[in-house]
DNA sequence: CAATGGTGATAGAGATTAACTATACAACGC
DNA sequence: GCGTTGTATAGTTAATCTCTATCACCATTG
């Protein structure tokens, strides 16, 4: 029993004449009469009776046509489904993002997406990037946006831009005269840092090699966020270090806070996208890149393909 | 797409790996592998993501897999329904009877049927031989009782059991005290006759030719059953000619007729049963045979087959 | 870093199935 | 009877399905 066979058996039920139903189906007389009876013996149940006058449908027979009916409207549905969830851009996309990127990115983010891919719902999640990469390798992620280096066997990155390290003080802070900091120097100021697993926590310590060695007054803040540091900071319990995109929006409206880029080369970190090479809906993620790129994130550099 | 197709999705989607998925499908990883492939081109459509780790089914692949389920459910019920439906005795019988027949035949009839067959239950019509032939024809009815001769083009006959006439004459008539009655004396009294279309009409003319000649006295009553003559018969408005089964089960209890045979040869009519050459469900007529073979129609004389 | 094992894709051969054309067969109507 | 109409059957061709064997890929491991 073939989908086939039932087009032919509807045909046949409507047209009560295996000719036209067979013309009806674009096949010859005999391909349907076949079709029919071997139909008739694998269900071992008569269908049809044929006489000369015409064709009846027995009772059995309506019934199996009524059901054959609903099988092929519902295989047709699942050519509907295929048509409908060719687009890329349709479905949800399951985005995940770090801690330290979210906050600044989706707030742009999210509506230049909508914009681009009305029927593309965002599912965000913040997490650390090796949650993040464990999900995007299991599928509960369909593209993560995480901070370079990354490596993961079966997934690709492409980066999307480079942020600048900015230094952020309490206003009124010694360095605040100077113009730009020297990575040096941040280990002679008592450093808040991000807890373990984030890793804009290691980044900052790459850029003060001393930190890292424990010898500054830098303390750990477990269980923080970038928000709740910059809070603390400008409480005056130290300093810290922000991506750009997180510390150049601030000073503005802020009169406790001051902002320092670094001194030449300046310290950056390249954020990426990266999603399952095997992952088929390419062009949402060109329209994530995109949107992410036409947001005004401070300081940042686009990175060209 | 095939519902082999989607038998093999539905597998693979729930084993997420195409060697398992094979297996259960009783083929080999390839034939599975590119049944799938074909599927996502005809669809256009990713299903799955392959990797070396695992397959993972995609979104819409998810959603297709679900209507193949559905599909495939249906589909089986296609099979149930021909289970269910190969037993001839399941499922109404359409059963058309002439009227001279019913209503000394259905009675006996029904429970037998009802006890030999418990699930097919009967959809009963009376008309003429001619409408009942016409509807038979048509598929309206499965199977028809009618009195022979009945010849029609792709229609089989079996005769059942022969039926002799009786005389009905009111209580205290001048024939009463005869015996017998002879056919060629039905011209010499008020004979009582069923309307044109009723075949026993005609086989009682056949009786009686001088009858159908128009010189006897008789009078045609149409739009009159057996039964309105047989009351008309006992307020002494003249005598008919009724089958056995109508006659012979009156005079026991009814003061106001006398019941009379023929002289022999008797005139009798045979009654069969007939169906389309093609109808299928030859069981449930040989239930109906047996059901009015073992009625206890009054004078009645089986025909074997 | 090379070897290994597991997994899906591909190639080519063989068998099955489905389709066609031609024709037989059956039933009715003239 | 004989032609017409309509379905079934035969035989052939073509497409398709399925198989075995093998490749290619990747991740793990010694």
């Amino acid at each position: 029993m073939t989908l086939t066979d039932l087009r032919y058996l509807v045909a046949l039920a409507r047209e009560r004449h295996f000719g036209h139903a067979a013309e009806r189906c674009n096949v010859s007389q005999p391909t349907l009469s076949v079709a029919i009876k071997k139909l008739e013996e694998e269900l071992a149940v008569t269908l049809f009776e044929r006489s000369a006058a015409d064709v009846k449908i027995t009772d059995i027979g309506a019934r199996i046509v009524a059901q054959a009916e609903k099988v092929l409207l519902e295989a047709g549905q699942i050519k509907e489904l295929a048509t409908a969830g060719r687009d890329p851009l349709s479905g949800p996309l399951k985005v995940g993002v770090i801690y330290t990127i979210g906050p600044y990115l989706l707030p742009h983010l999210i509506p230049r997406v909508h914009e681009a891919a009305p029927s593309m719902p965002l599912l965000i999640q913040e997490n650390y990037t090796a949650r993040l990469a464990e999900s995007l390798k299991r599928g509960d992620l369909d593209v993560i946006v995480v901070a370079l280096p990354f490596e993961e066997p079966g997934i690709v990155t492409q980066a999307v831009y480079d942020e600048p390290f900015r230094v952020l003080m309490p206003a009124g802070h010694a360095w605040e005269k100077e113009d730009a900091i020297a990575a040096s120097s941040l280990a002679e100021a008592p450093l808040l840092l991000l807890g373990a697993g984030n890793c804009f926590r290691d980044q900052v310590l790459e850029v003060c090699p001393m930190c890292r060695s424990g010898e500054g007054l830098q303390r750990t803040l477990e269980g923080s966020s970038l928000e709740t540091i910059r809070h603390m900071v400008a409480t005056g319990a130290g300093i810290t270090v922000l991506p750009s995109s997180a510390a150049d929006p601030l000073p503005n409206g802020n009169a406790l806070l001051s902002v320092r880029p670094f001194v030449a080369p300046e310290p950056f970190r390249r954020v990426a996208l990266a999603w399952r090479v095997t992952y088929p809906r390419s062009g949402a993620i060109d329209v994530i890149r995109s949107a992410i790129l036409s947001s005004p994130l401070a300081g940042v550099r686009a990175v060209s393909r």
